[in-house]
DNA sequence: CATTGTTTGTACCGGTTAGTTCATATTAAG
DNA sequence: CTTAATATGAACTAACCGGTACAAACAATG
């Protein structure tokens, strides 16, 4: 049927050497489906049986490219750093002065944040079972590489313009604008219920996402810590 | 009927040296032993038998109070909350200065979760069910009022003072100091594994909580809060 | 053609696990 | 004493679920 040229044409631009099977295809439509199951239910939670009959190819597949329950998690846990640090490196910081650079990294991974549940889900539940799937796969961190060296281009231009605090590090200013930005998605549930869902409003999220451009503004710049012994810069 | 209860709770709060039968204590003891079993495999990765082995009692008992897994998972979550909102109570934030109180108050909050993990992975492992529990239990937002309470007494007393910005609502607040204390103890695996576990050695958390207090206070408190003491740049 | 890798489908297995049943016994309260 | 609640413990089951076996093609390469 017409499936058969579809597949030609798709298997010649997805990098198939003109293939009618499709393997790399029949790979993401399983890591696609499996993401939203093991985002859904967690590792334990999410069965195979469901995943399987949700993609367009069988359990069997699965075993074939993937080994196990645990290697498919793996892989999908991969692949889900994959995509969102790729999504990030869009962002063209350098053209901007550095506070303004740094409101926008802010707002902009609030928002990428609140658009990314099933990341955000993957990456709970890589917490509840305490980071040990990503141990394992070293490449991760590399992914996540350019994430923290904008983070420390970024404060170094301020830092010598004069606009940041230098004691600033990088690394904590990343941890603080993956904290609110995370939080934000992970806890709305717990944190709605008890407090109610206000905060999650469509007002209640754009409020809340620019009182978290303020806090971060408000760590890195301004006065010096007064705490220290001399004030002036 | 009353006067079983009265007994029941007297023989347990004196030591119950006589009393064979201590339904209080068997129920704590099956909630302590669930607790870290939740807490350390999630709501479908915990084992029943493995919860009763751990137990003085018996799989059996788990049963007849608990009805099934799902009744005493929720217990247990309820349970958390309740402990920990109780540990919190302590705080005596009248006693000081407003901006020495949310300093203590912060501090306070990201020592506090550092140390109750177990309840943290609750919170975790509750929202990656969508707190599909929680919601069931209305009487846990009501243990969780007083936290709220707390923060707004406190925030107004600052803006009567004129120290605290008359812009932050107590609810944002309280959500900033939850999201930074609550973010170090959940990602702690994840993040250490991309960017190094430099921030959770002894050193890196005790550094880290005071940068915490300094957003806070930074966020909350007005840009021209130190300019008595020469630091307006 | 031979080889190797890809694909499908079904039926099945063996272990696990939440939850039950039964038989029995002790204690507390009225 | 009677009754109901509180225990104990082991055997059981019914379902579930991760993973495999088997059988049979189809496609591309050399």
């Amino acid at each position: 049927m017409m499936d058969v040229t579809d597949r030609d044409a798709e298997g010649a631009a997805a990098g198939g050497k003109g293939r009618k099977r499709d393997p790399e295809a029949v790979k993401a439509d399983i890591l696609s489906v499996a993401e939203s199951e093991f985002a859904a239910n967690g590792l334990s939670g999410a069965r195979i049986d469901d995943i399987a009959a949700k993609t367009r190819t069988s359990k069997r597949m699965i075993y074939y490219y993937f080994g196990d329950k645990n290697g498919l998690y793996r892989m999908v846990l991969e692949e889900a750093y994959r995509k969102v640090r790729l999504e990030e490196a869009d962002l063209h910081l350098d053209d901007l002065e550095p506070v303004e650079a740094l409101r926008r990294l802010a707002a902009f991974t609030f928002e990428h944040h609140r658009r990314s549940e099933s990341f955000i889900r993957m990456v709970m539940i890589e917490n509840v079972h305490n980071g040990a799937f990503l141990g394992k796969s070293p490449n991760i961190a590399a992914v996540n590489r350019p994430a923290i060296e904008r983070v420390a281009a970024l404060l170094e231009r301020g830092k010598r313009a004069g606009v940041f605090r230098p004691e600033i590090t990088p690394l904590t200013l990343h941890w603080l604008i993956s904290a609110l930005s995370y939080f934000n998605v992970s806890n709305r549930h717990t944190f709605g219920a008890i407090f109610g869902p206000g905060l999650w409003s469509e007002s209640g999220q754009a409020e809340l996402g620019a009182e978290c451009v303020e806090m971060v503004l408000r760590y890195v710049t301004g006065p010096l810590d007064c705490s220290d012994a001399g004030c002036l810069g």
